[in-house]
RNA sequence: GCUGGUGUAGCUCAGCUGGUAGAGCAACGCACUCGUAAUGCGUAGGUCAACGGUUCGAAUCCGUUCACCAGCUCCA
């Protein structure tokens, strides 16, 4: 006999080997209908399993994301089934759940169609209805799985079993599917009630491009109908954010054809947009203590070796020839920083030194990972190189976290996730620096991070090789992350290029050196921005502010008169005077997303107004020309 | 870079199994002089991504290249 206890508050004793299933008995029918797994002490097990040891059994319902995990699990099984009945010859790779859905990897002669991927979807429904179908769970003994496998033609299985540690592994069979799994399962099929088959792609095995290509198919799975139905209008909505369409819509930026891949055109909107940041961005680095500088694109060869870049970087750098000498295009800043850094010696009483730079670097991205801004061949980091003490390496990471959180919420950014890559100590020899370098840099991010007292994700063993780094992924609007800020410390450069300060013994030691950039880079930042406000941009960003739009031709003088009044007030305006219905230049300063349309016909003209109708708000009726100026400003200038 | 898909007018797209291209919007012209998300009529606009091949004949079939999309990988 064990004791268990329910999260429910029932506390009982069964006899070892019990299901879970039957612990459940007692519960209010809508529980037990919801149940679709439990945790015991942190292990998360199936209804059918067994009961072995006591403890606290918390039963994980459906709105859990625990829940929404497996059932995601369930379906990639549902859908292996539904491949393997309708084309026989499948080799199966793994079929997780993800934090977007779930995916099932395959290979196959065949290439899924979209009309395949339709009939998969239906074949899982008419399974699920009409199979009778179980999850049943079986452990055995790592050979025997192996053996299993093997007889199944399933390689990739065999692959993974070699690779597992456990003596004892599980399978779990759904009608004629057998795959090993860890599980757990949903306790009926039926549960595997709403779900979509989204897309297929390409995968390689073990995400190794030297292995098999495999096909992915994508899917998402939810308890309700309801549910899946807001997350695809979520998949929607996301496509009408997609900056890579507002762009050039908005007149804000395009990618040509002719200039190549991964090159950014700003059109004279885009401009505006990208102006107002930089703008803002370089009086809060100087009011925060950094010196903006500006470094040349091109440099010669041997300043990329020195650096190391020129050995390590090579295959994603542009490589020009000049006269009789070799230069490169700059990839990073960091050596430029350097060379400024090192034009003088600095004392510990010079340090910090602050350097920043708008600084546009080329890097060759391999052709498939380019994604509109967010991902370019040409871009503008906000980069910027801190030099400093052992001492003061915790106040200056405390103070870039600072200034990140600063600006992003200033840019409408409230949530962010944070992430601590650090080394893993028993691969130090991959790694720049000495083991108490990276201690003493990890505890000082580290430290940075919880006097916030935020959620942070520590990742073992995802630092580069030259320092530990954190990491801000942007919450935008619908919820997506994005990568923005990024700080990182250096122990490679300093060494390379032999930087050092005296200190207060006179000593020449090498400095620190922190590496950080905040908004990430203007191309991706202005990427993210245009999604999360869905190209509706707060006023201070907006490239257009105001449109003045007169009914008619004779009010076309008194809306020339007041859009001079408007602009002298600092205001980007523009009046559209073409002769069209007023409704049709309403529906195009509306699709061009302006914040705010100032109409004036007769009335307002006599009475010195104008009809206010605000993109946000809809119709805010008239209003003396003056008091809108004074508003509109006010809310430019508090960044609203 | 790899797998799969796509590339037709400025934009969104149609064009079946090969017989040298069509719509809507935009542009331009004319008429309308207009009150809060599209007034009507007309005109012009394309070496069908580029190059090569098959064919009597290619937007359509084949090959190569470029670009884009969904991913893999990579990353600001």
């Amino acid at each position: 006999m064990v004791e268990i206890s329910l999260n429910t508050g029932v506390r009982k004793e069964v006899p070892a080997g019990t299901p879970f299933m039957a612990l459940l008995e007692e519960l209010p029918e809508e529980m037990r209908r919801d149940a679709v797994a439990v945790k015991v002490n942190g292990r998360i097990f199936d209804l059918r399993q067994a009961v072995t040891d006591g403890g606290e059994v918390e039963i994980v319902t459906g709105g859990s994301e625990e829940a929404l995990d497996i059932l995601g699990h369930s379906t990639a099984h549902l859908m292996a089934l539904a491949v393997m009945e309708l084309f026989g010859d499948v080799k199966f790779a793994i079929g997780p759940s993800i934090e977007d859905g779930f995916y099932y990897d395959f290979l196959l002669e065949r290439t899924f169609t979209p009309e395949d991927v339709a009939a998969i979807e239906k074949r899982m429904r008419t399974l699920r209805d009409e199979g009778n179908l179980e999850f049943v769970r079986e452990d055995m003994p790592k050979d025997e799985a192996i053996k299993l496998f093997t007889g199944l033609g399933q390689t990739f299985k065999v692959e993974l079993l070699n690779d597992l540690e456990a003596e004892t592994v599980s399978i779990y069979r759904l009608g004629g599917f057998t795959d090993l799994c860890s599980g757990p399962h949903v306790p009926d099929i039926k549960m595997v009630r709403a779900f979509k088959l989204l897309s297929t792609a390409g995968a390689y095995w073990r995400g190794d491009e030297k292995r098999e290509m495999l096909q992915r198919i994508y899917g998402t799975a939810f308890f309700s109908e309801e549910d899946l139905s807001k997350d695809l209008t979520r998949r929607e909505e996301a496509k009408r954010r997609d900056h890579r369409i507002l762009g050039p819509q908005l007149g804000l930026f395009d990618i040509k054809e002719e200039a190549g891949g991964g090159l950014v055109f700003w059109y004279p909107k885009g401009y505006i947009l990208r102006e107002i940041i930089e703008t803002y961005w370089k009086a809060e680095h100087r009011k925060a203590g950094y010196d903006v500088i500006l470094t040349p694109h091109i440099a010669r060869s041997e300043l990329w070796k020195a650096s190391g870049h020129y050995e390590y970087y090579r295959e994603n750098m542009y490589i020009i020839q000049g006269e009789g000498q070799e230069l490169v295009l700059k990839p990073m800043n960091c050596p430029a920083h350097i060379l400024i850094y090192k034009s003088k010696l600095h004392s510990y009483r010079d340090l910090p030194v602050r350097y920043a730079e708008l600084g546009t670097v080329y890097r060759n991205e391999r052709s498939g990972t380019l994604h509109g801004l967010l991902r370019v061949r040409g871009f503008t980091q906000d980069d910027a190189h801190i030099f400093c003490t052992p001492e003061q390496l915790l106040e200056e990471v405390e103070s870039c976290f600072e200034f990140a959180h600063q600006l992003l919420t200033s840019f409408g950014f409230d949530n962010y996730k944070v992430e601590l890559s650090v080394h893993d100590p028993d691969q130090m020899e991959k790694y720049a620096g000495t083991e108490e370098d990276w201690q003493k840099a990890e505890a000082s991010l580290l430290a940075a991070i919880e006097k916030r007292d935020i959620p942070f994700r520590k990742i073992i063993g995802e630092a580069v090789f030259y320092g530990p780094k954190i990491d801000l992924k942007l919450i935008d609007a619908i919820g997506r992350g994005w990568q923005a800020t990024t700080i990182q410390f250096d122990f490679n450069l300093p060494r390379r290029f032999d930087i050092v300060y005296v200190t207060s013994e006179g000593k020449r030691e090498y400095v620190y050196m922190i590496h950080r950039a905040l908004l990430g880079s203007l191309e991706r930042f202005i990427g993210t921005l245009t999604e999360h406000y869905a190209g509706e941009f707060p006023m201070w960003l907006a490239p257009v502010q105001a449109i003045l739009l007169p009914i008619g031709l004779e009010h076309h003088d008194y809306v020339r008169s007041c859009l001079e009044k408007v602009r002298a007030a600092g205001i980007r305006a523009e009046a559209d005077l073409r002769e069209e219905k007023i409704g049709y230049r309403i529906r195009e300063a509306e699709l061009q997303k302006i914040p705010y349309m100032l109409v004036a016909g007769s009335k307002e003209m006599e009475e010195g107004t104008f009809d206010v109708r605000s993109k946000a708000r809809g119709r805010l009726g008239a209003k003396k020309i003056d008091e809108i100026i004074a508003e509109l400003v006010d809310e430019i200038d508090t960044k609203a």
